[in-house]
DNA sequence: CTATCTTGATAGATATATCCTATCGATTGA
DNA sequence: TCAATCGATAGGATATATCTATCAAGATAG
């Protein structure tokens, strides 16, 4: 019965505290009410890490430092925006809503930033990308071209899931992501449809099923699998395909990186199951170890896109890139 | 008592990591790059006065510090924003663009402060309107259910020409205005059409025309008028019908003030041309003093409405502000 | 239940930034 | 030519930002 009244005592001190220090804030001669973006950034850092410590890191300042920003931010809106125990404890709802402004804000600045930049020595700086692991060989197609028109245009590129692209997205630590565009709600962003991701069966040139024409996906279910993990999406809409047909599936390895799926198939021990364009993309079938195979039932298709932020204007690198899928896409829908 | 030794040679070891990731990261130690939306302001200020020494009054500072914070706008950007001689000469071109970034963060983050006061307070403030002449009087239909609603905001309403309520709006001078949608170009704007202008003549009960059933435009042309003066969009309107008659027209006294207006057309030396809605509003017709005479002739009618900045999403009044217009819109649209 | 670790807050010191007043130099106008 | 206007600059007072070092309150492991 003790913690809950000291709980409660100490969230009382907190806010007459808090009180106090904006009186006593509210005789100082300057910066009554001075936003600067770089404090938006703790909090944004702070959402993303939920530690101090750690987005005071991200932020490249000391923990004190950060925690002095939140609380500035606090005091210039006179509400706590971080519920705070002894720990990180979430966002209040005010802080909620602060955060979302901030997310548009430092946004914003850094359009700004850049547009400037651009302005003076052209088309410049890093492009932060990320991909779902199956569409990671078409990211080539998009970058390639991209290249050519804007040399000084650099990369960074991460496989991640399609949920966490679209956190990524959210909380400005990537720039454009390419992902599903059907199965998840979306939120906010600009889609711009790219391809169609149909499934094929990628096996070694020596191994069963590798001379068939097409395979059925109960046959699928019935070799030795490899795929990707559980918390990817295309490895649930490829599991649900095969569970479908009644038959329990084989599947006897996942892995979250597509290299180490490749390698397992050549051995001629595994298959996988794989999108069709990805295949022909890396040239994989090209040599005579390996052979993707045409798998027949319900067409299921899934678009696959290039993500943006919603913002408009966008920011002069990300804009240039839509432009550039925009341009590329219909030779990629057949 | 291993564990203190290991914890303390850790810490040792983060202490000077740290110091050598500061090094690294700056010379100048703190601030090198560091945006305070007050900074912002200054140059927003400063595009709307095209003054240093007023544009640095408006914001409440010297013109030292105006100056200089435009300066260290200029050097985080690496560009000259500000084309100055001996005096202000305008924006570069780069200037220009950092300007529109600013008055979007402006707005955000100005549009931030007030939601969280809002979530605390509930919907309070000042909303800052202005309206074309014509549509003073028609202000009321929508303050008034907006203050039934929300009786902590307050008001303060502008009479403006339509093209200086746009400027308004683009500046963040005003939050919505009231003017015509249909013959400037708009802009970046959120419209919401409220009704149509129509005219009529205005007259004392006792001048000629006033027993008439109708008149027709060259018949107006004919006797001494008084009108809203040119910069008025409602003045060229009427002119361009009149001159259309082609009948000189008789504009024997112009003004910017509505009351002005009424106070000479009572005399019954006078007639006006002016809304139909308008006179009507303001109960002028009701007392025997002055006729409100329908005008034959082409039906020209002018929409007018409420602009907002087209940006998403808006400050929480000016969202309301919005949602009042859309209610009242159809009992005004005939 | 105790010892230890983790986490965020606080204190004090110091460097930095900000702002004001006063003044200057250049242009403009009379 | 002289005064007025405009924006830049210098110098000094003061607020602010950041660091290091440390603390106290949970959380955790033994």
């Amino acid at each position: 019965m003790v913690f809950p009244i000291k709980l409660d005592f100490f969230r009382y001190y907190c806010v007459l505290f808090l009180r106090f220090t904006l009186f006593l804030k509210s005789k100082h001669k300057y910066a009554d009410e001075v936003l600067v973006i770089d404090k938006l950034e703790f909090l944004l850092a702070l959402a993303r890490e939920k530690h101090f410590g750690h987005a005071a890191e991200a932020c490249g300042v000391t923990q004190p430092t950060l925690s002095a920003g939140v609380k500035q931010l606090e005091e210039t809106f006179g509400v706590l925006l971080v519920n705070r125990g002894s720990r990180f404890q979430g966002f209040t709802p005010e802080g909620d809503r602060v955060l979302d402004w901030a997310r548009r804000i430092v946004g914003d600045s850094r359009a700004m930033r850049q547009e400037v930049h651009a302005l003076k020595h052209g088309l410049a700086g890093r492009l932060r990308l990320a991909a779902i692991p199956t569409a990671l060989a078409m990211v080539e197609t998009l970058t390639t071209p991209f290249r050519a028109r804007h040399p000084a245009v650099q990369f960074t590129v991460l496989s991640r899931t399609s949920t966490e692209i679209l956190a990524l997205l959210e909380n400005l630590e990537i720039d454009a992501g390419l992902t599903y565009l059907d199965n998840e709600p979306l939120g906010r962003v600009t889609a711009v449809p790219l391809y169609m991701e149909r499934y094929r069966l990628l096996v070694a040139a020596d191994a069963p099923l590798s001379d068939r024409e097409s395979v059925s996906w109960a046959e699928v279910a019935q070799v030795p699998l490899c795929l990707l993990t559980p918390d990817m999406q295309n490895r649930r809409i490829i599991e649900r395909m095969l569970r479908d047909t009644g038959v329990e599936p084989n599947i006897t390895l996942e892995s979250d990186s597509m290299v180490l799926l490749y390698s397992h198939v050549r051995t001629g021990r595994w298959a996988s199951v794989m999108p069709a364009r990805l295949a022909t993309t890396l040239g994989l079938t090209d040599s005579d170890k390996l052979c993707s195979v045409p798998i027949e039932g319900p067409e299921v298709t899934h678009s696959i896109g290039l993500v943006a932020p919603a913002r408009e204007p966008l920011t002069p690198l990300t804009a240039a890139l839509v432009t550039q899928a925009r341009r590329i896409a219909p030779s990629l829908l057949d």
